[in-house]
DNA sequence: AGAGCTTATCGAATCGATTCGATAAACTGA
DNA sequence: TCAGTTTATCGAATCGATTCGATAAGCTCT
């Protein structure tokens, strides 16, 4: 009665072949008669026999066809941005060509930290990495895991998937300051994890690659810019800032959003606080993707390739395990002018 | 110059113990003294032995603690759905339990379809089935994988998890009943792949579960109410469908959105077309989700337990690894008044 | 001191396929 | 017809750990 699965062993006696023959005749690896593949095939079927087992095909190759993707935060936040899930479908796309797939790893709580060591995975994506993922990476790195890291800080020699981030926001900083923009705030990316709501001072530490990058492009025309950190890259953050930001006594007459998330929650503030966009309020976003909710506005935004940077992600992993060297990666933003942006007016007090 | 990984068997002769013994170490599934245990762990260091490989203890034990998850969509669509990101935290939770993580599949485009066959997986999750799930269905249980389905349509015997929604939706019908309205239309989610935004005909093809049981819900109370179908969940398809149905010309007093993220569209729509909420129309969600982007308006809606249906799915999984018939679960929605639904107002024309 | 246990350790079998080199058969061209 | 290729097939080694039954040593209790 017990009902052990067949083997291929099992499929290539009944087939009168040897183990080797109907292995080739699943893998393909090699050429075989339409006679025996036939028969082989046949006998497969007869016995219920569905294909060789992952399990033993990926220890003998050496390969599991598993990437991880390890993500900094609980998938629920990491999911809310849609720049996360475009990229996490070009990675699928990109891993895809390498016949993998992705397995969700994340670096918090539950001992799921043993999921990095017992988990067969090929290679791994670190998202959007700070410096609290060291141990991780050393680990990693220890088992010989090709690592590849998207937005972050990446230890030396781990090829990185990036955005010319600086230059990109100071491209919308530069089209603010044209339409004659002095006052100016940032409303700024979380600067490092579990930091408060609040205002950042000169001396807070920003441990997050992103949020430096882009509020530095903001200063490089707009120096004396404050910014203003949110506690996450989500729309309602983006309100609650920006009941602060433009209830403020000197009301900027721009501001500067490092993400599309933060800025559609500017803009829904302003509205609610009686202001237009942009002829009292001029917003940039960035990222450039669809913000569910913001219909009826065309965001000035930077557009960033994020489906690409995930796909990029997954060519780097495949020259990786191919044993070559991938190098790091920056991509573009291009600016794109939207209806959210104006010439500043006149102020009516001199 | 070959530099091959050592394995547990170099380890156990530098530690001059047997390979047995040193496996023992690393898994602890039988006592081992401290000194040996002292002496295989050093030797282990010296050696840069980083533990087991996954993929020969996953072989070898049967399991690789891999569980699949496969959706009917691409990553962008699915996790714009903060149900669906809720249920996967809940999922992620629950097979931690069993030391396994997630693999993401889905079930379209790019060939992907072999990875159904190829990636070691112990068990599948599928989220939203619909009938076109069938091919790979039966793949995955002819290789004796184990299923659970997460609001879908199952196969006989495949472990369902879903909820009361029929049941659930009728009470948010009653509560509207009992304000007094009359004129109700339900915005619904779409019937089946690929259908056009439009109103629901009476022989439509629903074939999602989902939509047409919160439509027969709505329907025990408003049994004429029509209805109209969205393509997609999401705040931007409500607000569209939302202004389909408060400019028709009998406009509605009350609307039975069925999703909160389409509930949030009708309320945006509302408030562009200068209506309040509740005072001119009552909105009613459903999930009980947090909807970026709704502050300021407390929905009234059916509040899903998301997280338990993607833990109770973990559960349902450890219990079949387990060998042990897994039953369909059915959790019960709860009803939460908020201040999006007023009783209706007297009509100004007889 | 010897029966009866518990604790450590080991050897050998096993999980299920893949792959490489060898061998044989069939075909090519001069 | 014979050397030289292709094309098919096979045997055996291998991937790297886990696990079970056996064996031995160390204890406890009477």
């Amino acid at each position: 009665m017990s009902e052990r699965r067949p083997g291929i062993a099992d499929v290539a006696r009944a087939a009168g072949v040897s183990a080797s023959t109907a292995s080739v005749v699943f893998s393909g690896k090699a050429p075989v008669s339409q006679a025996t593949r036939g028969r082989v095939l046949s006998a497969a079927a007869e016995l219920g026999y569905t294909g060789p087992d992952p399990r033993a095909a990926s220890l003998r190759r050496g390969r599991s066809g598993i990437v991880g993707v390890l993500f900094m935060e609980p998938l629920r936040t990491a999911f809310l941005d849609p720049v996360k899930t475009a990229m996490m479908d070009g990675l699928t796309e990109g891993v895809a060509a390498l016949g993998a797939g992705l397995l969700l790893l994340h670096d918090d709580a539950t001992g799921n930290g043993d999921l990095l060591t017992s988990a067969p995975i090929d290679a791994v994506v670190v998202i959007n990495s700070s410096d609290a993922i060291g141990e991780a990476l050393a680990l990693l790195r220890a088992r010989g895991v090709p690592i590849v890291v998207i937005e972050g800080d990446a230890a030396a020699g781990v090829p990185r998937i990036g955005l010319n981030d600086r230059e990109a926001q100071r491209l919308a900083a530069a089209h603010l300051a044209q339409l004659g923009h002095r006052h100016v705030v940032v409303l700024a990316l979380p600067p490092r994890r579990d930091r408060a709501r609040d205002w950042l001072d000169a001396d807070d530490e920003i441990r997050f690659d992103v949020t430096r990058d882009r509020l530095a492009g903001a200063r490089d025309l707009f120096p004396d810019a404050a910014a203003f950190a949110v506690e996450e890259n989500s729309i309602d953050e983006g309100v609650r800032a920006g009941r602060a930001l433009l209830s403020s006594r000197e009301r900027p007459t721009a501001v500067i959003a490092q993400s599309d998330l933060l800025a559609a929650g500017v803009i829904r503030a302003a509205e609610d606080a009686g202001l237009r966009v942009p002829e009292d309020v001029s917003v940039t976003g960035f990222d450039g993707v669809r913000v569910d909710g913001l219909d009826g506005y065309e965001l000035t935004t930077l557009v960033q390739p994020a489906f690409e940077k995930g796909r990029a992600a997954g060519a780097a992993v495949a020259r990786m395990l191919a044993g070559e060297e991938a190098a790091s990666i920056t991509f573009t933003c291009t600016f794109r002018e939207g209806t959210t942006t104006a010439p500043v007016r006149i102020p009516s007090v001199g």
